[in-house]
RNA sequence: GGGCGAUUAGCUCAGAGGUAGAGCACUACCUUGACACGGUAGGAGUCACUGGUUCGAUUCCAGUAUCGCCCACCA
């Protein structure tokens, strides 16, 4: 034995921090734009610094690292690129809150100071970011990482607004928005979430204004869910078919508590069927009322301030919060004798998605962006299939919102983000901000007062030119919809003013990006949004000839499920059933974690669960990965062990000639595995992929071809070839493993090769595939071979005999070919079944030999397997296990005999099914023959 | 109200038109110089239900049920 070899198991913790270390001080992940090899490129979902990374990042970093591993394996010339997001309404609620609990408010601090205490928040929770994804093992280029608020980014989105304005897909109005009141902004349609709430439906009577009707009615019942808003009513809609109140269309309510006239409309809108069939129409506040209120001119009257309490509008009840307000109005209804009734009502109520209060439409001037022609560009390309949705039913999903698309509320009224680029021209509106300000939209402070000067200067109006930027800022998803190009350096040095030529080298060379990974979660809020923004800024650099073949910002879109929890919970913050990936790598290494995700994943993109122990922080799903590589790390400790400080480059090819049996099998298998693996891989069947190694690794290296060539690797006449075998085979092995266990791989193959610490398995190419080691047969004859040594081995375990003790060993088969391989394979069969001797005879032998004795006898297939074994043996066991041979097989023979019995069956079926039919009874006939008749022997 | 997924061994999940697999858990034996984070052998499932297509379905189709998710303006 060498004097080096492992220790018995691996650790992990030191093995992974040194290579994270080597690969990135030595630039290995930082390509070369100009490098050769087909350009490969993933830009990686930033994650949101608001905190730390959970479960989900660790897998999305699983799958994307296993993916851009392989990628660099096959040589392809990638780049990996690492980022975060600024989550702008999300940090600032965090830092909010923080404040409040100082006892100050974000104005007490201003602006400057509130984005000072954001930016080093972002610091922090940057760096613990980005430190937990390189303890991931993460292969991103580090000297690229992009911040979206970092000031290249700003420039991308400064361009994006300013180009979007000159198209006219970005303008400003005042328009119903969504309000959150706890954050003070407006928020998209797609930060509001619906939740199913118990409340009540209100029943209230509106009298008419003029007098009873011709029918004597003098009054109509509405009902409601949110009787505050009645203070700004300004109509009541009834169905235009509902005969109850066609004479009352037209006719005025006097509208309690306000004494304000509002008329009776008519709208298809109204369900007659829902409640009393009238709706008080609030056009301020409610997107319906709001279309209602247009068709039929209604006036719009808010009610309610920004901050969600009653304005001056609500007369007695302003100053209320909107809430205090609702029960205010209901106990002034009543008091007035109009309340009818009050319902029970579960109904949904949109909630805002960071404030987590009910958000309230609420007529504001904000920015927006013009979806429709972005939209339709992206449904043009999705019919050319671009980009190619893994697994494909989502395309669906994403087309369907690409249709009938809302525009898209951009402004927050919030401090940290990105600025919007509009100054408004305050002195044409003393000195403040309304809506009547005109504006001007530029890249820079002086560009806009130049762009102003020209239009609203003193020279022209006579007034000094005062300008004051808007101080909103941008939807954190207007930057993140550029990640795909900004990162990679557009819009280039030019900007927008100067008009850039040349286009970056990185995005010149990496866009469109190959594949973007990520949860459905986002396919709204961010895959979406990144098509559409490209649509209108990469489109003219498409070109028929050369230059990119798509403006679509990724080739394919890989979705993947959630990481659920052990009670299959979508894991949550709020829920507080997280799972700290930083803690399963403490116990049991990265290379663990990730592999134990990867194993999980199916083909179709399903949620995956992970087994969790929350007493003990345990994981067995991650534990049984741990063990793989601790398997791992023994075998090639074993190979050390043996190889006699050979490496496998020095051992170089086996010798063809030499190659027993066993050889030819593994090196089989390995062919078939390294076209099998690299195709799942290149598919996305990472799942499959990790299975597929696992099991060679587990069930055929080491189960099998570890233990036959033990004997060989300790005799000098033959171990050569079997440790150019081994050495291949564990080589080839590592170099497929390492995407999904990059550690561990890195660590184990610079033990095996004894290659430099510069060198990097990460950098080496795929194997070459061995197409001739391919052999179905040998395959099959190998299978047969396994199955007998687990007769032999099944026999001494019923029959009680001690592992350690010897026994012979008979094979009986009238069949050449099997007889050969047996007798080619004696001393292996010797080896793993502990056999005190083996034969190999025909049944006219074996029926000679036998004549007396008293043998231990089991059957596979047409094979007999004979133990001629007399004394201290479990016959019972042993009939009980004939038995059952004999119940399988004759079960067997029922099945297939009745379905040859069937003539349409013979008669329909595929003659080679038939016939593979025949000769399944045909065995399993012998079988049971044999069977019978080692019963009767027993006695 | 629409759409999508899931339903297979105790648990977590693969799978394929020809009568079921893995990991974990379980049982028995084994400290045999790679590995007890291990080895050998073993037990365990009418593949949710009902129809249909087919010579044959757990695998394809339709419907039902249960669970989950997404979208949607019924006040």
């Amino acid at each position: 034995m060498p004097e080096e070899t492992l220790p018995k198991t691996y650790d992990p913790v030191g093995t992974e921090a040194r290579w994270q270390q080597a690969w990135e001080r030595s630039g290995a992940f930082h390509p070369d734009p100009e490098a050769p090899g087909e350009p490969y490129s993933v830009v990686i979902p930033p994650p949101n610094v608001t905190g730390s990374l959970h479960m989900g990042h660790a897998f999305n970093t699983a799958l994307i690292d296993t993916i851009v591993r392989f990628q660099r394996l096959q040589g392809k010339n990638v780049l990996c690129l690492p980022g975060t997001d600024h989550a702008s309404i999300a940090v600032q609620t965090i830092l909010e809150k923080q404040i409040k609990a100082e006892g100050g408010s974000r104005e007490d601090l201003g602006r400057d100071a509130f984005l000072e205490r954001a930016w080093a928040w972002k610091a922090e929770s940057g760096g613990t970011i980005v430190g937990q994804l390189r303890r991931l093992g993460y292969s991103v280029d580090w000297q690229r990482e992009r911040f979206t608020l970092d000031p290249g980014l700003n420039r991308a989105v400064v361009e994006a607004f300013v180009r979007l304005h000159e198209q006219g897909l970005i303008y400003r109005g005042e328009y119903l928005v969504n309000w959150c009141p706890a954050s003070g902004s407006a928020v998209s349609d797609l930060e509001v979430e619906m939740k199913e709430v118990d409340g009540h439906l209100w029943h209230l009577r509106y009298p008419l204004a003029d007098g009873a009707a011709g029918d004597g009615s003098d009054h109509l019942v509405v009902a409601t869910t949110r009787p505050e808003t009645l203070l700004g009513d300004t109509g009541v809609a009834v169905n235009p078919h509902d005969g109850r109140y066609a004479h009352l269309v037209g006719r005025m309510i006097a509208l309690p508590l306000t004494g304000r006239r509002i008329p009776i409309v008519a709208d298809a809108h109204v369900d007659p069927a829902f409640g009393t069939g009238c709706v008080k129409v609030t056009p301020a506040h409610d997107p319906n009322d709001f279309a209602i209120g247009q068709r039929h001119g209604l006036a719009q009257i808010t009610v309610m301030a920004k901050d969600g309490t009653m304005n001056e509008q609500a007369g007695r009840f302003a100053g209320l919060d909107r809430f205090e307000a609702r029960q205010a109005v209901v106990a002034a209804m009543e008091a007035e004798g109009l309340l009818v009734k009050t319902e029970p009502h579960r109904h949904s109520v949109p909630f805002s998605d960071r404030g987590k209060v009910p958000v309230e439409p609420l007529l504001s001037t904000q920015w927006f962006v013009k979806t429709e022609p972005l939209a339709a560009r992206c449904r043009q390309a999705l019919e050319r299939g671009e980009p190619r949705f893994v697994p494909e039913r989502w395309s669906k999903v994403y087309r369907d919102w690409l249709t009938d698309i809302r525009d898209w509320c951009i402004s927050r009224q919030l401090w940290w983000g990105h600025r919007i680029p509009a100054w408004f021209v305050v002195s044409e509106t003393g000195g403040e901000i309304t809506n009547a300000t005109p504006y001007v939209v530029a890249t820079n402070a002086a560009e806009a007062r130049a762009k102003a000067e020209a239009r609203y200067g003193e020279a022209i109006t006579g007034r000094p030119l005062q300008l004051e930027q808007d101080p909103d800022v941008l939807d954190t998803w207007f930057s993140s919809g550029l990640w795909p190009f900004s990162t990679l350096g557009w819009p280039g040095e030019g900007g927008a003013a100067g008009g850039s030529e040349a286009e970056p080298a990185d995005l010149a060379r990496w866009y469109p990006t190959s594949v973007l990974v990520t949860g459905f979660d986002i396919i709204f809020f961010w895959v979406a949004r990144m098509t559409m923004m490209a649509g209108a800024f990469l489109q003219e650099a498409e070109t028929p000839t050369g230059g990119r073949d798509s403006w679509i910002p990724f080739r394919d879109v890989y979705i993947h499920g959630l990481v659920r929890d052990e009670n299959n919970r979508k894991m949550s913050k709020s829920a507080g059933n997280g799972i700290d990936p930083l803690l399963l790598i403490e116990r049991y290494g990265a290379d663990a974690l990730r592999f134990a995700l990867v194993r999980e994943v199916a083909g179709a993109g399903q949620d995956i669960r992970l087994d969790y122990d929350r007493q003990s922080d345990t994981s067995a799903t991650v534990e049984a990965a741990r063990n793989f590589a601790t398997k791992l790390w023994n075998a090639t400790r074993f190979a050390l062990m043996n190889l006699g400080g050979e490496t496998p480059g020095s051992l170089g090819e086996p010798d063809r000639a030499h190659l027993q049996l066993a050889d030819r099998w593994i090196q089989s298998r390995l062919a078939r595995l390294n076209r099998d693996t690299a195709e799942r891989f290149g598919s996305y069947a990472l799942g499959e992929a990790a299975k597929g190694l696992y099991e060679f690794a587990w069930n055929e290296v080491c189960d099998w071809y570890l233990e036959l060539i033990k004997r060989r690797l300790q005799d000098p006449a033959q171990q050569r070839t079997a440790r150019a075998v081994l050495a291949k085979v564990l080589n080839d092995l590592l170099v497929m493993l390492h995407p999904l266990m990059p550690h561990l791989t890195e660590e184990l193959w610079h033990g095996l090769t004894g290659e430099a610490a510069g060198t990097f398995l990460a950098l080496q190419p795929w194997p070459e595939l061995d197409q001739a080691a391919l052999n179905e047969s040998l395959e099959a004859s190998f299978a047969e071979l396994i199955e007998a040594i687990r007769v032999v081995r099944n026999l001494r375990a019923v029959a009680g005999l001690k592992p350690s003790q010897p026994a012979p060993v008979q094979f009986v088969t009238n069949r050449a070919a099997l007889t050969q391989l047996l007798q080619e394979a004696t001393a292996d069969i010797t080896a793993l079944t502990r056999a005190e001797c083996v034969e190999v005879l025909d049944s006219t032998a074996a029926d000679a030999a036998r004549t007396g004795q008293r043998a231990l006898a089991g059957v596979c297939g047409e094979l007999q397997v004979l133990l001629p074994i007399e004394g201290l043996v479990d016959l019972d066991a042993l009939r009980g296990r004939l038995e059952k041979d004999l119940a399988k097989a004759a079960k067997e023979i029922k099945g297939l005999a009745g379905r040859l019995a069937n003539p349409s069956f013979t008669g329909k079926a595929p003659p080679e099914v038939v016939a593979e039919c025949r000769a399944n009874l045909a065995e399993a006939e012998s079988q049971a023959e044999l069977a019978r008749k080692r019963l009767a022997d027993l006695g």
